[in-house]
RNA sequence: GCGCUCAUAGCUCAGCUGGAUAGAGCACCGGCCUUCUAAGCCGGGGGUCCCAGGUUCGAGUCCUGGUGGGCGCGCCA
């Protein structure tokens, strides 16, 4: 649809400066904008001509009945002044085939564009502890993430996903003190267990153990430091429990359809950054006091003053993360960095972002705290203290169960060639579309029964919209390309509108990292598509010719649905 | 206390760079399956867009000041 815009914003100058011979092009073209009428019977693009008034003179009702003279109708549709607004009316056979044509000849790639060409973009997300399994709040993280990775390569850029484990740590401890004291050497295996909910177990242990004495806490210490003097045997069970949590994981990410290209470990990382800080030191960046601390003060720029090393040489988090910045930096040169991470740590990023700019490291404005907000239960925050805390692999079950038994009720089974696998794809699609239908920065309520539900403004609408779309295409396959139509109807028109704006949509998404841009957009078009279908024969379609320009629709319809849920990894699924 | 952030229908949320009567879903009420999958479609009620100023031809949108919620302000991560 972009491109009609421009036509017609130029054409629009155009007849302004004819009309109005005395005004200046530049001036004029800053001041005219394409806009979408609030209603169809308006036309397909305005211009609000108030911006003209003081310029010229005149009444924005002048100048838009004296532009619209000028412009005259034509072919390529017909113009109207109405009010202040000068309003367009495509030509809507010759828009709708060209639009639809361009659609089915890219082949499934409708919504791929150049917007981020030759963009190298790397996005860090999901970052789990290896101490316990993931929960709803690394679902959101990851369905950010993930979704945000996808919309980028859509939109044209080169992108890498990196993860960066957090494997080492008293709390990583805490959960190999409790296996150590109560484990008696068990397996997940031995308890049938998956192995991160395993470890996750010892990690709940290890908080009743705390409580019970002052024992628990001594020996998570005391493993902490047996650990970074290198200690066999505690490397050893290390290993054994971070190999149990990081497979855990894995599972749950092949489960949600999450992927890295390369996966760091803070325990590999973890050093790094002190070099840099000492350069920094010398180079008067920084100060040391008389103790040995290292500070940065950044009182200058309204932030606080911050260690950067402690006294004992030992680092920090954030010296840690200069580090893997830096590291990350050489191992795959990037443009952009974008760092999806809870908006409780926007100070932290901050002062890290900060850091590095004035460690004159030339690529720090290249940096981007994507900040999402938490996620609640209707009855308040989740609390891991209190057991409110939402399990990443039970809600899948849970939903997955209800998915299985939506399709029972429905008598769908035997129309499926899998309906636990199915199920498990409406489960996916159900809780994707929930997590990124909301804006990132904003915190979310997370109502189990409402994400349960699979009518309305949800995943399960959008697959269901798109098998429908599938399976009647499978009965009467679309043409290869279609003919312009003598008329269209407004339900045909606006699904022509929603096809041929998609990929500035994805273009936009990508370029915001927001996700929720692409959700609301295929929702519309889907319930576009749900009532063209309700009021219009498709497939059965007595006239040959109306038949086909409305499978070449529907195709063009279904492939910007399979495209668009792709982005957001939600299954698009062609029956259920 | 200081900083960041959010505030739109009973509930959960949209509202693109300020533009024509503020939208959706859920819930509630009422219609539509001998017809391409009813996980659907259509209709109805329901709003001082937190408050007060300001900028503008025009403000839910921008600015200032309040109010309320969330988060942050560790030599934790």
């Amino acid at each position: 649809m972009k491109q009609y815009h421009i036509e017609w914003k130029r054409a629009v100058a155009t007849a302004v400066l004819r009309a109005f011979p005395d005004s200046d092009r530049d001036q004029i073209d800053r001041l005219i904008h394409p806009e979408t009428p609030p209603e169809r019977n308006l036309g397909d693009i305005a211009f609000p001509m108030f911006p003209l008034a003081r310029v010229l003179k005149k009444s924005p009702q002048q100048i838009s009945a004296e532009v619209a003279t000028v412009i005259g109708s034509g072919d390529a549709g017909r113009v109207e002044a109405t009010g202040p607004y000068i309003n367009i009316f495509l030509n809507r056979p010759v828009v709708a085939s060209a639009t639809v044509n361009a659609a089915l000849a890219a082949s499934g790639r409708w919504g791929d564009s150049a917007a981020l060409a030759g963009r190298r973009i790397m996005i860090e997300f999901s970052c789990p502890n290896t101490n316990k399994p993931l929960h709803l709040g690394h679902l959101r993280n990851d369905a950010l993430g993930e979704s945000v990775a996808r919309m980028l390569l859509a939109a044209g850029a080169t992108v890498r996903r990196v993860n960066l484990i957090n494997d080492r740590g008293i709390h990583i401890c805490k959960s190999m003190a409790a296996y150590e004291q109560f484990g008696q050497g068990q397996t997940p295996e031995e308890v049938g267990k998956k192995s991160d909910h395993f470890v996750g177990d010892y990690y709940v242990r290890y908080a009743q153990w705390e409580k019970e004495g002052s024992q628990a806490e001594e020996r998570a210490r005391q493993m902490l430091q047996e650990w970074e003097q290198g200690d066999a045997g505690i490397h050893q069970l290390w290993e054994r429990m971070n190999h149990w949590a990081i497979s855990g994981i894995e599972k749950t990410y092949l489960r949600t359809g999450i992927s890295f290209d390369q996966v760091y470990y803070e325990s590999q990382t973890y050093l790094l950054g002190r070099e840099k800080i000492l350069q920094g030191l010398d180079d008067g960046v920084f100060t040391r006091d008389e103790k040995g601390t290292v500070w940065v003060d950044l009182t200058d720029i309204q932030l606080d003053k911050k260690v950067l090393l402690r006294a004992d040489g030992t680092s920090l988090y954030l010296t840690q993360d200069i580090g893997t910045a830096m590291q990350r930096h050489d191992d795959w040169p990037f443009d952009s960095l974008v760092y999806v991470v809870a908006s409780e740590q926007r100070y932290h990023f901050q002062v890290l972002f900060e850091v590095l700019r004035r460690l004159g490291v030339k690529w720090a404005d290249s940096l981007h705290h994507l900040a999402y907000g938490m996620v609640n239960l209707p009855e308040g925050k989740m609390k891991s203290r209190e057991g409110t805390v939402v399990d990443a692999d039970e809600l899948l079950d849970q939903l997955a169960g209800l998915a299985r038994e939506e399709i029972r009720n429905k008598e769908r089974e035997e129309h499926l060639e899998d309906p636990a696998i199915t199920a498990e794809r409406v489960a996916l699609g159900a809780l994707h579309y929930y997590l990124l239908q909301t804006s990132p920065v904003k915190d979310m309520i997370f109502n189990p029964e409402e994400s349960l539900a699979f009518t309305g403004n949800t995943g399960p609408y959008l697959q269901y919209v798109g098998a429908r779309v599938s399976s009647m295409l499978r009965k009467e396959p679309a043409p290869e390309q279609v003919e312009p139509p003598t008329e269209l109807a407004d339900e045909e028109w606006n699904l022509v509108f929603r096809v041929s704006g998609y990929p500035q949509v994805v273009a936009d998404a990508a370029a915001s990292y927001n996700p929720s841009l692409l959700a609301g957009f295929l929702f519309e078009t889907a319930r576009d598509f749900s009532r063209f279908y309700h009021d219009h024969p498709i497939a059965v379609a007595t006239d040959p010719k109306v038949r086909s320009f409305r499978l070449g629709l529907s195709m063009a319809v279904m492939e910007v649905m399979r495209h668009g849920l792709g982005l957001l990894n939600i299954p698009f699924l062609e029956s259920m």
